[in-house]
RNA sequence: GGGCAGGUACCCAAGUGGCCAAAGGGGGCAGACUGUAAAUCUGUUGCCAUCGGCUUCCAAGGUUCGAAUCCUUGCCUGCCCA
């Protein structure tokens, strides 16, 4: 196998769409012959640093591209974020500040790092550019596309046929992220599917501006632990990479068995007939831990696994529990009982005392293993004396009593 | 600039003077079940509380014994006409 094949074949890998495949060849070829690697292009949101498990998979993909020896350009859209990508509900949203924009890439850093090589890989901002257009050149720029072109767009043509507002400067999305691509003369930008719309926009402005277009090239989205909607934050259905070693192996775990198989396929380079005939449960650690590995450490995978093990499998107090709560005699009415409610409220646990209320009549609540079901209940609470709380399927706290003397100790 | 239709709880959506803390669905939470789940079934889902009380239906005023519901103004959204 020659070098374009095996480069190729490392790129399509768990690709969608690759527009064209025939310049991608060419592109690569040219690039093998005057050794010029391509420069390959990633756009992110500045105002999002809390990366999940759904970008990882267009940032492994960078990594195949950095691992042949390209360029890589993590591009954060410092500029477009005051727009919001309409993609999907949108929101205005306000500029960040330079400072905050600098803190969000840090953290982007801190993250990206943990797949690719920080000595490979160039982050830029494309207020580096846009931020010094002239409304002279914005008005350019926005020649270069027109409002029936925008509304062939799939959310842009929902939403207006569903009567819901789009406002101009949404359209000044696409064409800002097409135009990155000119300013970084990029050779390939990847993006989700989502992204299609975009890219092509890339390729477009480039053609308009003397330039050799873009391979676009689109790799799915991840599904979220909700096995439906694509993972994002603002659906709450994400994995963190910095999520707790704890939180991302519970997460991992109680995703369906049927998206247990995708986050394989797309998240991990294990052979999918072994992960398919081991028990699904087993299965379901075993990626787990193997997520929890990579973003934590190899220790941590294995503790996350084992405290896993204790407070699911075998229902048993963790180790760790959530919270630890010193309860003071002020607490206390007559300086000897509290009521389950409060006690539960204390833990902060629950959002209300309504809900920790509801969450006792429906036997929610165990202190010390013994299910307490009367929500009007009072508890003696001793000194010196810790008790277990284990607050619905999944929350475990531990309260004692401050020691009293004030003294000693 | 003119006309019309809308803005209800986390989301969608019913309600058009008292029986409304507000139907229904989604989502969430809890219980049962299980291989952790999912699916399913059951319950629950404004806040505080023992009865009961308190604050909600875009915002501010007004009418009324009484308003999510009627009126006025404002703000926001969509459509049509200019």
């Amino acid at each position: 196998m020659n070098e374009l094949s095996r480069q190729l074949e490392l790129i399509l890998r768990g690709a969608v769409e690759v527009i064209q495949q025939a310049e991608l060849e060419s592109k690569l070829t040219r690039a093998l012959k005057e050794n010029r690697p391509l420069r390959v292009k990633a756009g992110f949101d500045p105002t999002a640093p809390d990366l999940h498990l759904g970008h990882t998979v267009l940032i492994h993909k960078l990594k195949h591209f950095q691992e042949l020896g390209h360029h890589v350009i993590f591009l954060i859209g410092d500029f477009t974020g005051m727009i919001g990508d309409p993609t999907g509900q949108s929101e205005t949203r306000v500029a960040l500040s330079k400072e905050k924009v600098l803190e969000n890439a840090k953290t982007y850093e801190r993250q990206i790092f943990k797949i690719l090589d920080p000595a490979k890989t160039l982050v830029d901002f494309n207020s580096r550019w846009m931020s010094t257009m002239t409304a002279e050149g914005l008005i350019h720029l926005s020649a270069h596309s027109s409002v029936a072109r925008m509304l062939e767009r799939d959310d842009f043509h929902k939403r207006y046929h569903e009567q819901r507002p789009i406002s101009i400067h949404e359209f000044m999305y696409p064409l800002v992220q097409g135009y990155d691509s000119v300013a970084l003369k990029s050779d390939v930008e990847l993006g989700g599917t989502d992204q299609k719309f975009n890219l092509l926009m890339g390729r477009e402005l480039q053609r308009d501006y003397g330039q050799e277009p873009q391979v676009v090239l689109t790799m799915p989205l991840l599904e979220g632990t909700d096995g439906v909607k694509k993972m994002s934050k603002s659906q709450g259905n994400y994995i963190a990479l910095e999520d707790t070693p704890n939180d991302m192996f519970g997460k991992l775990m109680s995703i369906s068995d049927a998206l247990m198989f995708r986050y394989y396929e797309l998240l991990t380079t294990e052979d999918m007939v072994g992960v398919k005939a081991a028990h699904p449960m087993e299965a379901k650690q075993s990626l787990a831990a193997l997520i929890v590995a990579r973003y934590h450490g190899a220790e941590a995978g294995r503790l996350a696994r084992t405290a896993f093990q204790q407070k699911f499998q075998e229902r048993e107090f963790p180790s760790e529990p959530d919270i630890r709560v010193v309860l003071t005699p002020s607490d206390l009415r007559e300086g000897q009982t509290i009521s389950l409610i409060d006690l539960v409220t204390k833990t902060k646990l629950m959002p209300s005392k309504s809900e920790a209320r509801r969450l006792i009549i429906q036997g929610g609540l165990e202190i010390d293993d013994q299910k307490q079901s009367d929500a009007n209940a009072m508890l003696s609470i001793v000194a010196g004396r810790s008790y277990r709380l284990k607050i619905g399927r999944r929350k475990f706290a531990l309260v004692e009593l401050q020691a009293s003397s004030p003294g000693v100790s």
